[in-house]
DNA sequence: CTTGCATCTGTAGTCGCTACAGATGGTAGG
DNA sequence: CCTACCATCTGTAGCGACTACAGATGCAAG
C-alpha cells in the first residue's frame, strides 16, 4: 500500500459529480491544489473530495469561481470569516434576487404571448407583432 | 442628398439602446444584413431600424441568437407563422422557469445562511460550515 | 496479441458580447 | 494652414465557466 485511502479522477468526478474535465480546468486556474500523482495519475484524498464538493455546494449557490476562491480562504481559517462570508452571500443573494427579477417579467410576458398565440383567431401572430412593435 | 433617410451606426445604436460593437457583432453572425455604405461608412434605413428593434426585443425575452433569427424569419412571413412562433415561445417559457425555480432554489438557501450568519452566536460560522458540509 | 479502459496533455469551441489597438476621414477652432 | 477631435472603420483578443475534442500512454483482461 503506497497510497492506501486515494482515489482516481475518476472516482472523484463521480463522488461529487463533477465533469473529470472541470476538476481539471478547476486545478488549471488555481481553484483546487494540484494533487500528489501515483505515476502520472491524479489521486485525491480526502481532503481533495472535501475541497472539490466545497467548490460544487457554492458554484450551486451560484458564487463565482473568484468568489468561490474567497470562501475557500475564509472556511480554511482566513481573518474575520463569519462577518467575510456574510458579506459575500448578501452579494450574492442581491445578484440572485435580481436575476429572478428578470426572468420573472421575461415569464409574464412570454406567458402572455404564448396565451395570445393559442387562441389564434385575429390575423397576425400577436407574439411576432409585439416584437415587431 | 445622396441618401436622405438613413443614419450611421451611432444612430442607430442610440436609437436602439444596441451597443455599436454589438450591431456589428450581429452583422458578422448573419443576425443583420450588411447595410448600405457611404464610402466606408454604414447607413441604416427604417427598416435597418426595425430589424435591430425586433432583435433586441427578442433578446429582452431572453431567445438565445440562433431563435431570434427563426423569429426573425417567421417575421418575414415565412410558413406557418404564429403556430412556429408559439412553439419557440413556449420552449423559451419553460427555460425561463426551469432558471428561475433554480434561482429560488439559491435565494431561500442564501436567504438562511445569510440570516443564520447575522445572528452570530455559536462558534463557526453557519455559511462556511454548511458549505464543508 | 489485441482490445478496451482510464487517464494524460494541449488546444479549440461554446454564447453573447465587450474591449481594445491602430487606421481613416471629416469638421471646427486657432 | 495646421491641429485637435470625433465618429467610424477593421481585426483580434478577452470574459466566465466550462465542454469537447485529438492524440498519446499505460495497464489488465480475454
Amino acid at each position: 500500500m503506497t497510497s492506501s485511502g486515494t482515489i482516481p479522477i475518476g472516482e472523484l468526478s463521480r463522488l461529487t459529480g463533477c465533469n473529470i474535465e472541470t476538476i481539471r480546468y478547476y486545478e488549471r486556474i488555481g481553484i483546487l491544489p494540484a494533487p500528489v500523482r501515483r505515476g502520472r495519475f491524479r489521486r485525491y484524498d480526502t481532503s481533495g473530495v472535501r475541497r472539490l464538493a466545497f467548490v460544487r455546494r457554492a458554484r450551486e449557490l451560484g458564487f463565482p469561481l473568484d468568489t468561490v476562491r474567497t470562501l475557500l480562504f475564509l472556511a480554511e481559517g482566513g481573518g474575520h470569516s463569519c462577518e467575510q462570508a456574510r458579506e459575500v452571500a448578501e452579494i450574492q443573494l442581491a445578484d440572485v434576487l435580481a436575476k429572478r427579477a428578470d426572468l420573472d417579467r421575461m415569464a409574464v410576458v412570454l406567458g402572455d404571448l404564448v396565451q395570445a398565440c393559442g387562441a389564434g383567431d385575429a390575423a397576425g401572430c400577436p407574439l411576432l407583432e409585439a416584437l415587431s412593435d
